[in-house]
DNA sequence: ACTATTGTATTAGATGCTTAATACATTGAT
DNA sequence: ATCAATGTATTAAGCATCTAATACAATAGT
């Protein structure tokens, strides 16, 4: 997964999104070890102040916590990151089913161009 | 449809947005006339500078056309909105299935919630 | 005890978005 | 011909984000 930032949102905001999805997806399993603030400026190219202010918000958001000079890890607490996960997927639910009905797509058109997408998709089932 | 503008990202954008899904959704239908740059700013609760460059964007895109004095109209090609319609929806598809992935979900999976969503819904058919 | 690594804080500057106020340009309506 | 409504352009200011450079604080490892 690479870093793709863009400069339609605050940089912060869209690392925080990232580093979540990689957390509930289990990429950084529970009470793992994160990367320094440094080291994953560098990784994303980005001012440790901004990334600093990412993990910041992830702290505030409960998904992880913070040691000095041991670092931060991925919190313990399997039923946040699973509820936090639930969550984030009935966002995008609710948003997709929205966004396609102010576009003018009924329930079943909506239905069969998601199938339709995926038929056509290579892999990741 | 109200305004809901945010301050995640910038509002003209937000602004395109939604001036395009109010076009290619028929609200906006083809060779309408658009209310004025002054008018929307203050229903929009805008600077009309802001307005400005959300049209002017518009423009670029081909959908909307410009006459002084007169004003603007949404487009009269009803190919180039449809077209724009279906770009619209296939991305709304792609980034949906390609977020819900990215959070660990498999397609059976992104369907059920997806359809289990429709059923709690009131409505809009 | 010392050092390296980590998180945290501060200050300054650059950039883009937004607002505000104002002026100019075009053209349909009278 | 005049006026009103429209789009367009300009200038200045405020604000948040981001970068940059630097310093300080805490602690594991040696």
């Amino acid at each position: 997964m690479s870093w793709k930032l863009d400069s339609d949102r605050p940089i912060y905001t869209q690392i925080v999104e990232r580093l979540q999805i990689q957390i509930v997806s289990g990429e950084y399993g529970p009470g793992s070890r994160l990367p320094s603030v440094r080291d994953l400026a560098i990784e994303a190219g980005v001012n440790p102040n901004t990334m600093q202010r990412a993990f910041t918000e992830l702290e505030r958001l409960g998904l992880v916590t913070t040691n000095r000079s041991t670092g931060r890890q991925v919190t313990e607490e399997t039923e946040m990151i699973q509820k936090t996960k639930n969550e984030l997927a009935a966002n995008q639910v609710r948003d997709f089913i929205s966004r396609m009905s102010e576009l003018g797509f009924e329930k079943k058109e909506i239905i069969s161009l998601l199938k339709n997408e995926m038929k056509e998709e290579t892999g990741n089932d």
